[in-house]
RNA sequence: CGCGAGGUAGAGCAGCUCGGAAGCUCGCCGGGCUCAUAACCCGGAGGUCACAGGUUCAAAUCCUGUCCUCGCAACCA
C-alpha cells in the first residue's frame, strides 16, 4: 500500500478582517477536503495554515482598536479558529506569523538568501508620516493631483482624472490614516535579486506547465515576458519582523517577504526541526499550497525565487489557483455588505455539509463563479437530498421493514445468481471510488463531486430496475436480498467517498444508520470502499433523513440569519 | 491597440490542456414506480457551441481576425 507524504498549506489570511465565503472558497475548503481524501486514502498528510500577522493595516488596525498589535492578533486568530471549526475545516494546526519560531525561521531564511549572494541594497526617496511613525506606500497617501487639482487623489494614481504620475509628482502629499503632512526622507532598503533567479525559476514553472491550472502558469508567465526585477523585502514601519543587517535597526521586512515562510514556521511550530526536515526538505514529499487567484504571483513567483535564493527548502508540488466567488452577481464587500461573512454562520440554522457541498459544486476552479441561495437550495434539495440522502434512506428502509435489518446473504450467496443489473452495480462499485480518487487527488473538486452524485444515480436507477418492492411483494425473497446486500455495499462506499465534503453526515449516517465502527474517513478506508464484502448478519438500524428539504421559508430564513 | 476573464438549449454551467457523432442541473411536455423527505426512474421538445476565415479526413476543442459582456481605488481569496 502506498503512503505517500504530503504537506498542504493553505493561503495565510491576513489578520486584519474576518472570512468571508470567498476565502473559504479559496483555500481553506478546498485544501481541508484534500487533506481528508488523502487521509482516507491512507496517505500520511499535514494541513498547516493560520493568519498573516504583519504589514501596515494590521497595524493600523490595532491601533484603531486600541489594541497592542499582538493582542489584536490573538483575538482575531482564536476568532478565525472558531469560524474553522464551525466550517469544520480540519487543521492540523492554525497559527499565524507573530510568533518566535516565526521569527527564527524567517531571519534564518533571510540571512541564507543574503549569504547566498542573492540580496542588494537601494537607497531610495519615501514618504513618512511622522505622526504614525510609519512609511507611506502609494495608497496610503493622498493628495492634490498635478493633472487636475482633485485634492483625494493617491500616491500614484488619481480617481477622478484616471491619469497615474510618479509620488514625487502628488501636490501636499497627507497620510491617509492620520490626514497630517506626509514627509519625504531618504531610506536604504534591501532588494532581493529576482533578475538573477530568472532561469532557474523558469525552469521550475516549465516543469510545472502539466500540473497547474492554466491560468495559473499564464499568470506566471507573463513576469518572465517583462523579465523579473529585483524586489524591495524590507519597510520602514515599526511592525514585522527585524532585519538582522546592521544599517537597518529599525526597518522590518515587507509583510509578503514573511507571510509565504510562515508555513514552514507553522510547520515547524507543529512538529519542530523534525518535521521540519521530513515535509520540507524531503524530496519525498509532496506540497500543495491553495491560494485565490490574487496571491497566485507570490506562490508561483516571488516565495519559490526565495526559496531558489535560501536553498533550503523545497518548492511546490502545486500551486493550487483558485478564482473568486461572486455573491449573487456581485463582488463580496465589507464596506457594502455584500456576501456571507463567516462569522454569521456560527449561530445559524445552516446545514455546513450542504453549504460545504453546495460550494464544491461551485468551485471557481477556473473560472469565477457565483453563490446563489436559489442554487444553494437546488443542490440541496435534488443532489442531497434527492439523489444521495434518498439512496440511504430506501435501502435501508427496505431491509428494516423487510428483513429486521439484517439481509443474512453476503457476495458467495448471491454470486451465482448475477444478472445484467446486478453486474452494472457491481462495477459501479468498484471502479467510482478509483475515479472519484483520482479527481480528488487531482484537485479537480468539482469533477469529484459530480461523480459521487452520478454514483448515487447509478445506485438509485438500479433500485428502480430491479424493484425489490416488488419481489417481496411476489415472494422472491432471495432475489430482494441479492439486491438489497449489493446496494449496502453501495452505500458503504458513498459514506466512504463522500465524507472529505460531508464529514458530519457521512459520519452520522456510518455510525447510526450502517451500524459500522468507526469512521468513513478512517485512515485506508477508502479501499475498502470498492470491496463487496459487508458481513452476512450485519445488522442495520433504522434510517432517517439525512438533510432536510429546502423551501422557500428555510431559504429566506436562512438569508436573515446571515445578512 | 492597458491588463485579465468570459461568450455552449429558456436559466445556470461542464466539456476546450491531449481535435473524432453536443453533455449536466433546473424549468417545460409525456410516461412509469409507489421502497423513499410529493423524493425516484424512463422518454421527449429545445443549441448554426458569439461571428468570420484558416488548418484537418474530422474543430465547441487548434490558428488568425472581428464583435459583445464582465472585473481591475480601498476592504479583499
Amino acid at each position: 500500500m502506498n503512503n505517500k507524504k504530503i504537506l498542504v498549506t493553505a493561503a495565510l489570511l491576513y489578520v486584519n478582517g474576518l472570512p468571508h465565503l470567498g476565502h473559504v472558497v479559496g483555500c481553506w475548503l478546498p485544501a481541508d477536503i484534500f487533506t481528508r481524501f488523502h487521509k482516507s486514502y491512507g496517505n500520511d498528510v499535514v494541513y498547516v495554515s493560520g493568519t498573516d500577522d504583519h504589514g501596515t493595516a494590521s497595524y493600523v488596525s490595532a491601533k484603531e482598536a486600541g489594541m497592542a498589535p499582538s493582542d489584536y492578533i490573538a483575538s482575531m486568530n482564536a476568532k478565525m479558529k472558531e469560524i474553522a471549526k464551525t466550517l469544520c475545516i480540519n487543521f492540523d494546526i492554525f497559527s499565524g506569523t507573530n510568533t518566535a519560531v516565526h521569527k527564527e525561521v524567517t531571519t534564518d531564511f533571510f540571512n541564507e538568501i543574503h549569504k547566498n549572494g542573492y540580496t542588494e541594497e537601494k537607497c531610495s526617496q519615501m514618504l513618512f508620516c511622522e505622526h504614525d511613525h510609519i512609511a507611506l506606500a502609494d495608497r496610503f497617501v493622498f493628495g492634490v493631483c498635478p493633472y487636475c487639482g482633485y485634492d483625494k487623489a493617491y500616491g500614484d494614481q488619481c480617481d477622478k482624472c484616471g491619469k497615474t504620475y510618479e509620488l514625487d509628482d502628488l501636490k501636499a502629499p497627507k497620510c491617509s490614516f492620520c490626514g497630517k503632512e506626509a514627509v519625504k526622507k531618504e531610506t536604504k532598503h534591501i532588494y532581493i535579486s529576482l533578475d538573477k533567479l530568472q532561469p532557474q525559476l523558469q525552469a521550475w514553472v516549465e516543469s510545472k506547465k502539466d500540473v497547474w491550472r492554466p491560468h495559473v502558469y499564464s499568470m506566471t508567465n507573463k513576469w518572465f515576458k517583462e523579465g523579473l526585477k529585483p524586489r524591495c523585502i524590507t519597510r520602514d514601519i515599526p511592525w514585522g519582523i527585524e532585519v538582522p543587517l546592521a544599517g537597518f535597526e529599525g526597518k522590518v521586512f515587507y509583510v509578503w517577504f514573511d507571510a509565504p515562510i510562515g508555513y514552514i514556521s507553522i510547520t515547524k511550530e507543529l512538529g519542530g526541526d523534525e518535521m521540519v526536515k521530513d515535509r520540507w526538505q524531503n524530496d519525498d514529499c509532496q506540497i500543495y499550497n491553495f491560494i485565490g487567484k490574487d496571491n497566485i504571483d507570490f506562490h508561483a513567483v516571488f516565495f519559490p525565487s526565495m526559496q531558489l535564493a535560501c536553498k533550503k527548502y523545497n518548492l511546490a508540488t502545486n500551486v493550487v489557483g483558485f478564482n473568486f466567488l461572486n455573491f449573487e452577481g456581485q463582488k463580496f464587500s465589507k464596506s457594502n455588505h455584500i456576501g456571507i461573512f463567516c462569522d454569521k454562520l456560527q449561530n445559524s440554522s445552516v446545514d455546513i455539509d450542504a453549504l460545504r457541498a453546495y460550494l464544491v459544486s461551485i468551485f471557481p476552479e477556473n473560472k469565477d463563479s457565483d453563490f446563489t441561495y436559489e442554487g444553494f437550495k437546488l443542490n440541496t434539495n435534488a443532489e442531497l437530498v434527492g439523489k444521495y440522502g434518498n439512496f440511504f434512506n430506501r435501502t435501508l428502509n427496505m431491509i428494516n421493514k423487510n428483513f429486521e435489518g439484517a439481509l443474512g446473504v453476503d457476495f458467495d450467496d448471491i454470486k451465482a445468481s448475477l444478472d445484467q443489473n446486478d453486474n452494472e452495480m457491481i462495477d459501479a462499485i468498484s471502479t467510482c471510488p478509483n475515479t472519484i480518487a483520482d479527481l480528488f487527488a487531482k484537485t479537480e473538486f468539482k469533477a469529484a463531486y459530480k461523480e459521487i452524485m452520478r454514483f448515487a444515480s447509478i445506485g438509485n436507477t438500479y433500485l428502480e430496475k430491479t424493484a425489490p418492492w416488488t419481489l417481496i411483494k411476489n415472494g422472491n425473497i432471495d432475489a430482494a436480498k441479492k439486491v438489497l446486500y449489493l446496494c449496502l455495499n453501495m452505500a458503504k462506499a458513498l459514506a466512504i467517498v463522500a465524507s472529505p465534503i460531508l464529514p458530519n453526515k457521512t459520519a452520522e449516517i456510518w455510525t447510526e444508520q450502517l451500524n459500522f465502527e468507526g469512521s468513513p474517513s478512517d485512515a485506508g478506508l477508502w479501499q475498502e470502499s470498492t470491496k463487496i464484502c459487508i458481513a452476512k448478519n450485519h445488522k442495520v438500524n433504522l434510517p432517517k433523513p439525512l438533510f432536510a428539504r429546502l423551501d422557500d421559508e428555510a431559504i429566506q430564513s436562512l438569508k436573515n440569519e446571515l445578512a
